[in-house]
DNA sequence: ACCTTGGTTTCATTATGTGAAACTAGGTTT
DNA sequence: AAACCTAGTTTCACATAATGAAACCAAGGT
């Protein structure tokens, strides 16, 4: 499962260059890889020939390649939510005066998707791709919660609960009681549990037959407002979030996971 | 060349799918592809399942994955000039107020990394990542303009000169002499060549070795200025491609291409 | 001149990918 | 309903391609 392939192999390599969020030199990932020698090696060389990857000579270091950006316009564009969310997002943004984010559940990450930054607009691809911890940040949680049973296990099996500050929650039983209460109130809240001074509420967007397709929030500060003044923004994400899962219905946005094909 | 192992062979079929644009069936990547049916079969198979593409089981179809857009974040992150050039973009678009293009060749296409829209802002992933064609826009012809020669002959060669509009180039010999006019002028335009109404200037951002790094252009149509209008922002592009090439230079922005690695 | 570290190449071994052919499930025609 | 498509999936003997221990090379350092 871990890996089907050589192809399977090679996208960890990928991945894993990826992660560093930096050029990486040959031996630093040779040392927190599980490949000898000549095969990272030459994984590495592959994907550079493909421009998965970009190597520069000088610097003798690998970071992730061009060729990439071109195929994830594509995946956007066809695969995320985003397309279709546009125009609601739009509203909301306007709407609301404060930042709005659209986010995706991928593997076990928050996978921010689009963003509308009221204020200094502009910079989408630098968020857009940016993923997040799920359990401690709005869009995250909510998107756990309604999740099904199992999906919520493997998740919270994958989750650092690092603490990033004070309000931080830190153990999986924290977890399943906020998103206990998320289900029951329909919606949740990020209480600086991931930045300091930063709060947001967060709204799933659940299609017809329950499924999480996504989610959205509206991100303040606490010297801008506190979450009695986020809550009053419940009713119109609420409705933004019912009419994204209509459209993304009738476009025919998959509502099932792409079933688990049967590997090698 | 064409294809270096297995990981090349299932790096074609991901491009492939995502060359189609919308979610595509099997049979449908079946009859462009230069793969027998089991052996597609199971690149279409490992590529789902490592989440570079996505499978809707309902309508059999498959597009590109989620997994992509994030890598793509880091790739736009490191291996590209955006990170680098948006300060100097953002002011670019602010002091000319009309839309911002910032390019970069990748293959023989021209790929659009960056975009200031001045007035209806936003959506830049719908336009970052998109590809454009090199021989009939401001920044592709620029960029080529000033590649060493053996690129451009390599370029042009793979060209489809295509006529989009009257005022398209349609053939090699009518691109190089507008190259040359390119190179003697320092910067060039598109007159209408892609989409009629649309024009532009583009000025290349060359490093100190002056190899091409990438492109700017302002962009407007012929209803709001005209080619003189645009041609007076030039001093403003230059300095602005300037000051980026600069810190790209600083932040050692890979001056050389990845060298060519012997594949298999 | 002699190590050491980091990157690259070789090559016998073995696992993996390959694709013709056979199979199955829906749908359509006779 | 039986025969017949068409599109997708599985099998399996075979060949190719991936593997990694070891050897090699190139810079820097001592």
């Amino acid at each position: 499962m871990t890996s089907d392939g050589t192809v399977g192999k090679a996208l960890e390599v990928l991945d894993q260059v990826a992660a560093y969020g930096r050029p990486v030199r040959f031996s630093e990932v040779l040392a927190a890889s599980s490949f000898p020698k000549p095969t990272l090696y030459r994984f590495l060389q592959t994907l550079t020939n493909q421009r998965m990857l970009a190597y520069d000579p000088d610097r003798q270091t690998y970071s992730p390649g061009v060729r990439l950006v071109r195929l994830a316009h594509a995946a956007w564009e066809q695969s995320t939510l985003a397309p279709i969310a546009r125009p609601h997002v739009d509203a909301l943004s306007a709407a609301v005066g404060e930042t709005v984010h659209l986010a995706q559940l991928d593997h076990a990450q928050v996978l921010y998707i689009d963003k509308r930054n009221a204020n200094n607009p502009v910079q989408m691809f630098s968020q857009a791709g940016k993923v997040g911890p799920a359990y401690c940040t709005g869009v995250g949680k909510v998107m756990l919660a309604f999740s099904d049973p199992a999906t919520i296990d493997a998740v919270i099996e994958q989750q650092s609960f690092h603490r990033f500050t004070a309000a931080t929650l830190t153990t999986p039983t924290a977890l399943r009681t906020e998103l206990s209460d998320i289900r029951a109130n329909g919606y949740g809240f990020d209480r600086e549990e991931h930045e300091p001074g930063i709060i947001c509420v967060a709204m799933p967007i659940l299609s017809d037959g329950g499924r999480v397709l996504g989610a959205l929030s509206v991100t303040s500060t606490t010297s801008r407002t506190n979450l009695a003044g986020l809550e009053s923004y419940v009713p119109i994400l609420q409705d933004t979030a019912s009419k994204i899962a209509r459209d993304a219905q009738s476009w025919s946005f998959p509502d099932h996971d792409a079933k688990e094909q049967t590997g090698r």
